[in-house]
DNA sequence: CCAAAACGGAACCGATCAGTACCGTTCGCG
DNA sequence: CGCGAACGGTACTGATCGGTTCCGTTTTGG
């Protein structure tokens, strides 16, 4: 745990607001835990919802750049994304996506925490086009599309069923996309 | 609006939590906008959870209901989930799948709350593979759970976009894998 | 070394939370 | 008609919410 208060406030929110959900969770739970005082909250933040985007900006990084380098040890295959999902699946303290989490918990579709959120996942979809395009899969972009749906299906469905078999599933259900020849537009368009 | 208080209840707080979540809502504006007496509450329902417990089970009848209506409308392809999905997806109130979120929100898998839903998630698996017992399609239950999984990454995929476009892209991904042959266990058993 | 910044702790604020108790009224049914 | 169940409204409880203020201590850097 690192000495600052700034730092020791952004590890132990994350924490916290993961495991039980951001509404949950009280600015007075966060201070305990991470013992920092009630007032360098408030210096460090104007209030609970900048915490919030904050942490959410920080794990952002750190879970991109996680997936990134899991992937990258596996080889690059686009499809090994799904691998690295299996890995966090099995942790006992898996409880779904933060992102998909915060999307539900704060309704509104303008607050900032959800398009903090939004924003991730479309990084995510930038990232699974980018290892497809380098896999040399055309249709790079819709396709990756199809493979950020089915990780996000595959995370929702491991959140209730409580096994990381989902991960395994999806995973055969892209792979078969994949496979599937090219077909140029998988949806609505054109 | 029927005028039995329990059923104005049970309608006003399923629009609400909808809307807005489990959480974010109290009894109060319950109350107010149902125009039910506080008391009235409690003499129908012991506490606030047995009442979202209560709402839970009344829109998973519904919502299944709604689904099997939809599907056989269309001719009972099980493709048609999404067709049905997409309908929802483009509605202005839309706001993901009811049970999703309640599954996020009541962090605890053993809360009642949370029970439910992962009931009713089931409950859409096995309605899916009757469809495609019924449509002769072979591993009905194995290919249940992965169209399942393609129905929550295509619901928690609009909720972000705002868009029914994920609709289509998981009716595609689905179509590619029903059309992959008989591949016996896309997954991880045997 | 010493000043200034950073900090932890506690008291306090108004608002809201779920839940209880009691009131007078309305309604349905015999 | 009349009686009892169902009901809406109000006042209240103790707990908790996010946020503010002040004070004394610790830490840090010039």
């Amino acid at each position: 745990m690192p000495r600052n208060a700034r730092e020791r406030l952004l590890a132990t929110a994350e924490e916290l607001f993961y495991a039980e959900g951001i509404k949950s969770v009280g600015v007075e739970r966060i201070l305990t835990v991470s013992g920092v005082g009630r007032a360098s909250l408030y210096r460090h933040f104007p209030g609970k919802d900048d915490l919030v985007v904050a942490v959410l900006r920080r794990r952002d990084e750190n879970w991109r750049a996680w997936m990134a380098e899991r992937v990258s040890a596996l080889g690059g295959d686009p499809l090994s994304v799904f691998d690295a999902l299996a890995e966090r699946f099995a942790r006992a303290d898996f409880r779904g996506c933060a992102f998909i989490n915060t999307m539900v918990e704060s309704a509104d579709p303008d607050s900032p925490a959800h398009l903090v959120a939004a924003e991730h996942k479309e990084r995510v979809v930038s990232y699974v086009a980018r290892l497809l395009e380098e896999s040399g899969h055309p249709h790079a972009d819709e396709t990756a599309r199809a493979i950020a749906l089915l990780m996000d299906g595959a995370i929702v469905t491991a959140v209730r069923e409580r096994t990381p078999a989902s991960a395994g599933r999806a995973r055969a259900v892209a792979a078969a996309l994949l496979a599937s020849g090219p077909s140029p537009n998988p949806g609505t368009a054109d």
